[in-house]
RNA sequence: GGGCAGGUGGCGGAGUAGACAAACGCACGAGACUGUAAAUCUCGCGGCCUGACGGCCUUCGUAGGUGCAAAUCCUACCCUGCCCA
C-alpha cells in the first residue's frame, strides 16, 4: 500500500506512492477537501488539469446529505461525484470540535459518541465510531480514518488528556468495526478501504508522545495527527512533528490534518517526514480574495518562496490591483494566470461573478500542487 | 398658469423640534479565515485631534425668521415628479 521511493538524505522528507482501491497516488501530496462531494467551485476536469492526485470528502456530511445509503445506491462516492481517482474521507470528528464552538451547541460529546445538529434541519444524529466506519464503507472511500475527536488548541491539559484517552477507545473501536466490514466485503467481492488511526494530545509533547505510542500500537494502514493545533499554531506542530515522528512505523505513511494554509507550512512540514496533508483554506481564503503569489526556487537550502507580498499572498478585492494588468503569479501554469490579469479577477470579484470563484480555486490549489512538484523534485535531486 | 407630492451623507432611504454626524441597505476601504454551518464573517466609512475614552468643527435644496434648542416650525425663492389647464 504504502511504498517509500526515495528518503532524502538531507532531512526527513521522503518520496512515495500509495497504492488505492482507485489506483496510485505520489507523496508528499496535498489532498484538496471536498467535503460535501465537491471541491467548491471547480469540477472533477479542473481538478485534473491542476493535478490534483486524491482528495477529501466528509462521511458525516455525506451522511446528511444525501445519506450513505443514497451513495452506495448510486455507485459509490466516485461515481456520485464523478471523480475517478483515489479518494478520502474524514470521519466528522473535526466536527465534533468545529460545531461545538462559537458558542454554537451543534454537537455534544459522550462517551459512546457524539451528538450532532445538523446544520441544515436541526435533525438530531447520534455518531459513533463505528457508526462513523460503517459510513465510510458504505460511502466507498479509499482511504478512511478513524472517528475522534479534534481537540482545541487552548484548553486546559486534563481536558486534552481525557479527550486523547476516548479518542484513543474510539480508535479501537473503529479498527474493530472496520475489521468485522472487511470481513463482510471479503465474501461479497467488495474492496476495502485503508484505515488510517489519528494521533491527539493537544500542544503537550508528552501526551502526543503518549498518543502515539497507542495509536501505532494498533495495525493501521497509516497515521495522522489531529487537533486544533495541528496547523494552526504552527510553532507548536513542527514541534510535535519533530517530536513524534521517531515513534511512528517508518513504512506508514504520515497524515498531517488541517495543515496547508500557507504553501511556506507545507515546505516545512514536508522537511520533517509528513507525507500527506490538507487543508481548506487555499480553496476558502480564495473564494475570499486572497490569492498565493511568489517565485517558487529550489536551491541548496530547498524549497523557498520568494515573494514581496506579506505571507506570499495578495487580496485581489483591493484596489490596487483595478489596473494590475499581470497575472496574479507570472511564473504559475494554471489555467487563470496563463489567461487572465488580476484587473480582470478584480473586476470579477467586486461584481461577485461565480466565474471568480473558480479561477481563483484553480490557482490557489495549482499553486499549493506547484509547491509539492518542487519539494518532490528537491528530495529527487538529494 | 393651477393642484398634489417631494428635495437628507457617493447612491437608495429612515428621521418630522432636544437622546442627530444622522437608523438600515448598497457602494467603497481594510482585515479575518487552518480534517468547510464559510461565494462567509468582522471592522471602518463628513472633517480635524487622540493609542483609546473622548473632544472640537462643518453638514439634511438656497436665503431669512421663530425659539433656550431646528434636518424637523414659519416666509420667500430654486429644483424634481405626477395630475389638471
Amino acid at each position: 500500500m504504502f511504498k517509500i521511493i526515495k528518503q532524502s538524505n538531507k532531512d526527513q522528507g521522503r518520496l512515495g506512492e500509495i497504492t488505492t482501491n482507485h489506483g496510485i497516488f505520489h507523496t508528499p501530496i496535498f489532498m484538496p477537501p471536498g467535503t460535501l462531494a465537491s471541491v467548491k467551485a471547480i469540477g472533477p476536469d479542473d481538478l485534473e488539469t491542476i493535478g490534483a492526485e486524491i482528495i477529501l470528502v466528509n462521511a458525516l456530511h455525506l451522511h446528511l446529505r444525501p445519506g450513505e445509503e443514497m451513495i452506495e445506491y448510486l455507485g459509490g462516492i466516485h461515481k456520485f461525484m464523478g471523480f475517478k481517482k483515489p479518494i478520502l474521507s474524514d470521519s466528522g470528528g473535526f466536527q465534533a470540535w468545529s460545531l461545538s464552538k462559537k458558542g454554537s451547541k451543534l454537537s455534544k460529546i459522550n462517551d459512546d459518541g457524539v451528538e450532532f445538529k445538523s446544520p441544515w434541519d436541526g435533525n438530531i444524529h447520534f455518531i459513533t465510531p463505528e457508526k462513523a466506519i460503517e459510513i465510510e464503507h458504505k460511502i466507498g472511500s479509499d482511504i478512511i480514518m478513524t472517528f475522534d475527536e479534534c481537540s482545541p488548541d487552548n484548553s486546559d491539559k486534563d481536558y486534552i488528556r481525557q479527550s486523547m484517552l476516548r479518542t484513543h477507545r474510539w480508535a479501537e473501536r473503529s479498527l474493530k468495526e472496520h475489521q468485522k466490514l472487511i470481513e463482510q466485503e471479503k465474501n461479497s467481492g467488495k474492496k476495502s478501504p485503508l484505515l488510517f488511526g489519528i494521533i491527539q494530545g493537544g500542544p503537550f509533547l508528552d501526551l502526543r508522545k503518549e498518543s502515539v505510542k497507542f495509536i501505532s500500537s494498533l495495525s493501521f494502514d497509516g497515521y495522522a495527527l489531529g487537533g486544533e493545533t495541528i496547523g494552526y499554531n504552527m510553532k507548536k506542530t513542527l514541534e510535535i512533528i519533530e517530536e513524534i515522528k521517531p515513534l511512528i512505523p517508518q513504512d506508514k505513511p504520515l497524515y498531517a490534518m488541517g495543515l496547508g494554509s500557507n504553501p511556506r507550512d507545507v515546505i516545512e512540514v514536508v522537511k520533517r517526514g509528513v507525507d500527506m496533508f490538507d487543508c481548506v483554506n487555499p480553496a476558502r481564503i480564495a473564494r475570499h480574495g486572497d490569492l498565493y503569489t511568489g517565485k517558487i526556487i529550489i536551491s541548496s537550502k530547498g524549497v523557498e518562496i520568494e515573494s514581496e507580498e506579506k505571507e506570499g499572498i495578495i487580496n485581489i478585492s483591493n484596489s490596487r490591483y483595478r489596473k494590475d494588468n499581470k497575472p496574479i503569479d507570472e511564473d504559475c501554469d494554471c489555467y487563470t494566470c496563463k489567461n487572465f490579469s488580476r484587473a480582470y479577477l478584480n473586476h470579477l470579484y467586486l461584481n461577485k461573478e461565480p466565474l471568480y470563484l473558480r479561477l481563483a480555486t484553480i490557482h490557489n490549489l495549482r499553486y499549493m500542487l506547484r509547491v509539492i512538484n518542487a519539494l518532490r523534485e528537491n528530495i529527487k535531486n538529494t
